[in-house]
DNA sequence: TTCCACTTGTAGCGGTCGCTACAATATGCC
DNA sequence: GGCATATTGTAGCGACCGCTACAAGTGGAA
């Protein structure tokens, strides 16, 4: 019986992660965070990328599940109201450290590192896919646009907050939100 | 006479930081990168902070400037249109390391480093102006606002681009410009 | 020419990084 | 109990980090 499975494990660096972002993710601090040692973690991973990239499976998934308990599969809404309920998701208390760290990823994806772009990507395209099946089918534009778009908007509002500048933040949803709108 | 002027330098850093982003700019790197050494970099800036930040705000000055050629003090555009150039401006080919910078810029930020957060609250702060400069003054809604929404759109474009999914960024982009125009 | 301040090179400090070699311990199976 | 396998600790490698001490070189002013 291991002390700690590598599930367990992972939650934990999760955990870390969450709370001291991807660029204080170096092996030491992470397996003290956990209440181990840098080489249980290369054991059970083969690599920190593998550890990365694992931890962020784990996020990722938990974040699906949080958007679908808000968000049942089979709702829809227009998308002013999915905006700013997305809006109002990401920038809550409990999201937040997740948005700073997708930023953080979305940062080193951008310069080419791995496993960094893949998972990044796979995650975009998983927001994607779940916004756009949440749009009302009978939209006039075509929805991959419109989901994009909404996306678009909370990542923006995300970078708005990460700087500090919250009010920004907010008006910039509601104003897309009210374009959005009148938008049909 | 010195070899190299700070300023010199300090140009020679900024074009280093956006070919190789923020997360490889250690000073013997960037030293080698200006034909000069470590050494030197800390004669001239006291710090790897105090480099930084310089090289921050010569990069600034040169978006600043860039734009400025692009849209002159005094036109103004309706917000639709705006965000339609400064989309393609900002995610044409000359720009996009100054996006990717802008978005390791905030991922630093996020998580309270300085100089980074004063940094880029700064810029932020001074494209808004900008922005809102440009907005016809009988704009209905309250032109801060509307120019945070075309910031934080762009700036929700740049995630996408950044992590390689270049057609949504395009198509949010597109659909966000259509919503504002019909938001009047 | 002498002198002094500015500029630059060399070397190295203490620290962290990812990762590995190797040995010790613990655990379940026969 | 004996044994193989799974788990964990200890130690350290070579590389890089920001930064500093110190001395040498350089050029202009007197």
């Amino acid at each position: 019986m291991a002390k700690y499975t590598r599930e367990e494990l992972l939650e934990k660096i999760v955990e870390t992660l969450l709370e001291r972002g991807l660029g204080a993710a170096s092996l030491r601090p992470l397996a003290k965070a956990a209440a181990t040692s840098d080489r249980m973690l290369l054991y059970y991973f083969k690599d920190k990328n593998e550890l990365l990239q694992a931890a962020f499976g784990v996020l990722a998934g938990r974040l699906m599940a949080q958007l679908e308990a808000a968000f049942p599969e089979g709702a829809t809404a227009p998308p002013a109201e999915l905006l700013a309920r997305l809006g109002e998701m990401t920038r809550g208390a409990d999201l937040r450290p997740a948005m700073r760290l997708w930023i953080e990823l979305t940062a080193a994806a951008s310069r080419g590192e791995e496993p960094h772009g893949s998972v990044g990507a796979a995650i975009l395209d998983g927001f994607l896919a779940w916004i756009e099946r949440r749009l009302p089918a009978e939209l006039d534009g075509d929805r991959p646009a419109m989901a994009a778009a909404i996306l678009a908007a909370v990542d923006g509002a995300a970078i708005l907050d990460a700087l500090g500048r919250e009010e920004a933040a907010t008006s910039a949803l509601r104003a897309l939100g009210h374009a959005l709108e009148a938008d049909r």
